[in-house]
DNA sequence: GGGAGCTATAAGCTCGACCTATGGAGCGGT
DNA sequence: ACCGCTCCATAGGTCGAGCTTATAGCTCCC
């Protein structure tokens, strides 16, 4: 039985007449009749009586009318979802990030992307970069931002962007009269930092040795935004990331870090998976979205 | 989407390649490439990949496969039920049943419902209670009776009755003086059960730690039915449903057993089938039947 | 470099699905 | 009885889906 002979049974047995199931289906009604009566015939018993030129279902179209039925309506539930996912109407987009760009790009991008496809379910995960492969790898997320673009050869990585590094002061602190730091005006300060033997450690390091001067955080941390809580219980100066919208917290002030190192912000894919279409999509809007978040930076 | 459009994606998932796909529906490489190349132009997105002469499904075909696979599930058991539906007149009641209810419940049900529908076809499937659950859900069956009511959410089970354990006696065996047997009375005997992890094993081993008796089967089955031939040979004794009507072989004594865990019956359907009329009625015969032999069974 | 294994293309066939035009049966009105 | 209306079936022809065999191109492995 095909799918045509399906819908042709079902719009005679909703219609009453050959005719009206052809109107129904919009085409001519001799062409609806063959395709009833080829169907009788391939399934070797009649399903309508034909008693003074009417139709009457048999016991057979009734029994097999509800599968029918329930058949039709999911292949055209099937339709329906293969348009929408031409269109890209209908998904599901998993993005993994690191909390900085979660926090100052994926807002936006989730905001234009949801305003111009309202049917695509978003999934945000925050996670270290190490996490972050392992669930591109997996397939639990098809798209990645993390701010290294040091990455295995099966993870596929685009810069498409970089920040420098922000210092975050205590409130009260001596050094808020100037605009700007300098990695010199750190000397001697209590500095909280990424541990050692991470990649914006070391470029810290390398950066202080250039300039000459002795950099070493006395508290170590892992994630930047982590950095907050040590800073308002006035634990010391940090030197952190300056995507994080930092100025959203309370009991820290901000000020740049001049001529210090960049992190670069990488759109990150697994090279063993394709994209789907919901998937570039999103990924034109973090572009986007990135691309905006640095130049209210830069003006600023 | 075509039926054969359908079938032809989900071989090719299944398969992995085009050929092996190919070889499964029994059709050449090129008119399944075809085909597979055409559905794709047709739904304006690709479903596979091709990298290195190979194929990948994307994240699309990802997305549809789970209903394409039930769609065409549905297909294929509509088409088993039509060329059923050739073969009896005026149509076919199917019901799938454990062996102890098909051997002591369905004969009572069928025959008074033939009596009432001569021309309904009847057919009668014995297996076990996986197989049961599968073919409800192809379509194969349309009614199940079963010894157990805890099923996955897409089968209704309605429980008809209960039944207890008898006990399987070769002839002279000692214990044969006792009309009913308690599970001390087995306490130390060779014994023929259920195999572990199985619902009415665990029954039987619960209820043995409550009475304070430790009872562990030294001849695992799976169907109760088949202890027949081991008790007959002198094995051991045989814990097993009441249900079956054991005193119809030679060879052996039944005896109920006393104080022991019960059995559910359970009429089982489909939720995502409609029963038919001739369903319908054959489910009212069997709550019947069930009824009846349970009343004889109490009388005894 | 050559063979094995895979996918895609080409040319040609059959048949299902559609069209328009027409035949023929039942039914009610005059 | 005849006419007109409504309905289903048949005839003849077009188009495309689905299939075949033959063949070409790609990748991997020995």
């Amino acid at each position: 039985m095909r799918a045509r002979q399906l819908e042709v049974f079902i719009a005679v047995m909703r219609a009453g007449t050959v005719t009206a199931a052809a109107r129904m289906l919009n085409i001519s009604q001799p062409a609806l009749s063959q395709i009833l009566l080829h169907t009788e015939d391939e399934l070797g018993f009649t399903l309508f009586e034909r008693v003074k030129g009417r139709l009457r279902p048999t016991p057979e179209a009734l029994e097999i009318f509800p599968d029918a039925e329930r058949l039709s309506a999911g292949l055209d539930g099937l339709r329906r979802k293969t348009t929408d996912l031409r269109l890209g109407r209908a998904g599901l987009v998993r993005v993994a990030a690191s909390p900085p760009p979660a926090m100052a790009i994926l807002p936006r991008a989730f905001t234009r992307f949801r305003a111009q496809h309202p049917n695509i379910l978003l999934r945000s995960h925050s996670a270290p970069i190490a996490a972050i492969v392992d669930m591109l790898r997996a397939g639990d997320a098809s798209l990645g931002v993390a701010m290294d673009d040091r990455l295995p050869p099966d993870v596929e990585a685009e810069v498409i962007g970089s920040i420098g590094f922000a210092c975050l002061l205590p409130t009260g602190h001596a050094l808020l009269g100037k605009a700007e730091l300098t990695l010199a005006d750190l000397a001697g300060e209590e500095l909280i930092s990424y541990r050692g033997n991470t990649r914006p450690a070391d470029e810290l390091a390398h950066a202080a040795r250039a300039q000459g001067v002795a950099l070493s955080p006395s508290l170590e941390i892992d994630a930047s935004i982590s950095a907050v809580g040590f800073v308002q219980a006035g634990l010391g100066i940090a030197l952190v990331d300056a995507l994080l919208p930092w100025q959203q917290f309370a009991g820290l002030v901000v000020r740049p870090l001049s001529a210090g190192p960049e992190f670069p912000i990488a759109l990150l894919a697994s090279r063993a998976r394709a994209l789907s279409r919901a998937d570039e999509m999103m990924r034109d809007e973090i572009r986007a979205a990135c691309a905006a978040v640095l130049g209210q930076h830069a003006k600023a």
